[in-house]
DNA sequence: TCAAAAGTGTTATCCTTACACCCATGT
DNA sequence: ACATGGGTGTAAGGATAACACTTTTGA
């Protein structure tokens, strides 16, 4: 059952470390001192020195950067040869084994800067996925044009696929009448990609016509396929956020609700409606309140909260099942 | 960002290859000639030969059982020291990358048996996921007496979970007033790995106290950590069923309602409501009748139906969303 | 004529979405 | 007093789950 040979290869582990600052989401990136684009914080896995992967990437996280991750979960197992080789240093992983993580932001950043790590607002790298604001004018502007051209220039769907170009782009980006999904992150990024529209694109060889136009960047650039392992994780979280209870490795230990709608809002990128947004959590009994009350910024002074722990042993599968509004 | 040292090591690809016999459920089964256990057909990831696992995957199954999968998708990546040495004999591989695919019984068995290859139904390792036929009796009369003394042993949660074991046994196994989620195939067999209960956790050296007293072993156990493989595949099957079309890659190119709704059973281990379902299947326009019938067996004959892959392009996530029942 | 499976009609309930108004504080 | 955000009641519409009965064939 196995074949003749065997080539040894190198592992890495990439981690996506998300926290919170008000109502920005923040992505803890690695390397900024380096020349070129940042990345995410990665390192190798040792088979020999830890156990499984997971303790390997608290180690290595703990280790860098003085932060101790809580809730943690593997993303995806990237192994594309052409998306990771061609970048100006190095890197000797062939596999990225990505996963998400989730923080809150330390009080003390001096060892985070140490290691030349520092969190960034998720959205500079996605500006797309931020409707918090209305529609993104990028999409009108840019994206879609752009898109559009690349879809016209090749009618029938390629070979291995199913849907066409222009079908792909109607599901990914909600043309033609299909609806925004926040959750195609990653969809929306491969695309981009595979139109040559992200810097990536261009740095892996992809020379597609349009990408010679130098059109203004869409988004920041990020190392090897650090992006695409980005829009994973806020494609995962925002995909959770709707079944498990999350959100809450992001809060203080006490919010408003409020907070907690504008933390929500922030990861899924749109806003949300208030009453539902209450009456939801009301209904899944993840918050209990306090008795205290928040010192109003500007307004009536609102009622703080804590997440009820207890509900993860009380009922299967609690999350916050956001939808349309 | 790198640490010093970097281990080379090998990458192996597992694959989950699904096909249907009527209402079973079976799955590839390789390596039956061997001596000890059978396993799930497996080869080495090259990055040199193969662009990306999916071309990999794609070869090695086309080389080795002369199938053509036509679904596939990541599942997850296993790293874990300790579930894959132990075996008796010896395995390269410290990660294995597992796959689902699915795919059509072959009319013509003769290149899988020369591969030492062959479909099992895969309830012969998960004997207590078939519901079709009422709670499987192995429940009662085994598995919850003895999860349940395991769970009496260590009343607390243990270090790095949120959970005590009773409290996980309650969500995955449906205990003390907890709905039975089809979906947690994955929880209920680590559980029992756990405890100590199937025969890979003694061969992986964890003697636990109730392993001694040899139960009569709760299915049939696996090569390496592959059944914790098709745990994840089964697992992800019954999720996917839900809210993507993938039945259809299992089914002939005409079939009746019933058949789908076997099918769809199949996989879930549950009976459906008939006037549901067909209400289901009827509202999300997934199917169109060819206006031929089915000769009878024994009753009523049947309208027959086809996919409709137009649906694909039409709408974004379309599957059959059947719910309790 | 009877068994076996196909196929249909209807109702109660809950959940989702939407709408509009009142309340308590700081400036 | 007014601006700012906090907080609530209720009704329409759709989806879900449950109910039982009729139809068409083969033996």
């Amino acid at each position: 059952m196995s074949g003749p040979r065997r080539t040894p290869i190198e592992i890495g582990l990439t981690a996506a470390i998300v926290a919170m600052e008000k109502a920005t989401p923040l992505i803890l990136a690695a390397g900024a001192d380096a020349r070129g684009p940042i990345g995410l914080p990665s390192g190798p896995f040792e088979p020999l020195a830890h156990r499984t992967f997971e303790i390997a990437l608290r180690n290595f996280v703990a280790e860098q950067t003085a932060l101790a991750v809580g809730y943690v979960e593997q993303l995806y197992t990237f192994g594309d040869r052409g998306r990771h080789a061609r970048a100006e240093d190095a890197d000797p992983h062939v596999l990225s084994v990505g996963y998400l993580a989730l923080t809150r932001l330390p009080d003390e950043d001096a060892a985070l800067i140490a290691a030349g790590a520092r969190f960034e607002p998720w959205y500079r790298f996605f500006p797309w996925e931020d409707w918090r604001d209305g529609r993104p004018k990028i999409l009108d502007d840019t994206i879609l044009p752009a898109l559009g051209s690349w879809a016209k220039a090749a009618p029938r769907a390629e070979p291995g696929r199913v849907l066409s170009r222009r079908e792909r782009l109607r599901f990914a980006f909600g043309v033609e009448g299909s609806p925004w999904d926040e959750e195609k992150v990653l969809e929306r990024y491969e695309l981009l990609y595979e139109a040559g529209l992200v810097e990536e694109a261009r740095r892996d060889g992809r020379e597609a016509a349009l990408a010679r136009k130098t059109l203004a960047p869409l988004g920041e650039p990020m190392r090897f396929d650090h992006r695409r392992i980005l829009a994973t994780a806020i494609a995962r979280l925002r995909a959770k956020l709707k079944y498990r209870p999350v959100v809450f490795e992001l809060m203080a230990e006490e919010f408003t609700l409020t907070e907690l709608q504008r933390t929500v809002e922030a990861i899924a990128g749109r806003h949300l409606h208030k009453q539902n947004f209450r009456r939801l959590v009301e209904a899944t009994s993840l918050v209990e309140p306090t008795g205290e009350m928040a010192t109003a910024t500007g307004g009536r002074p609102a009622a703080l909260y804590r997440f009820r722990r207890e509900v993860v042993a009380e009922r299967p599968s609690p999350g916050l099942r956001f939808g349309a509004r």
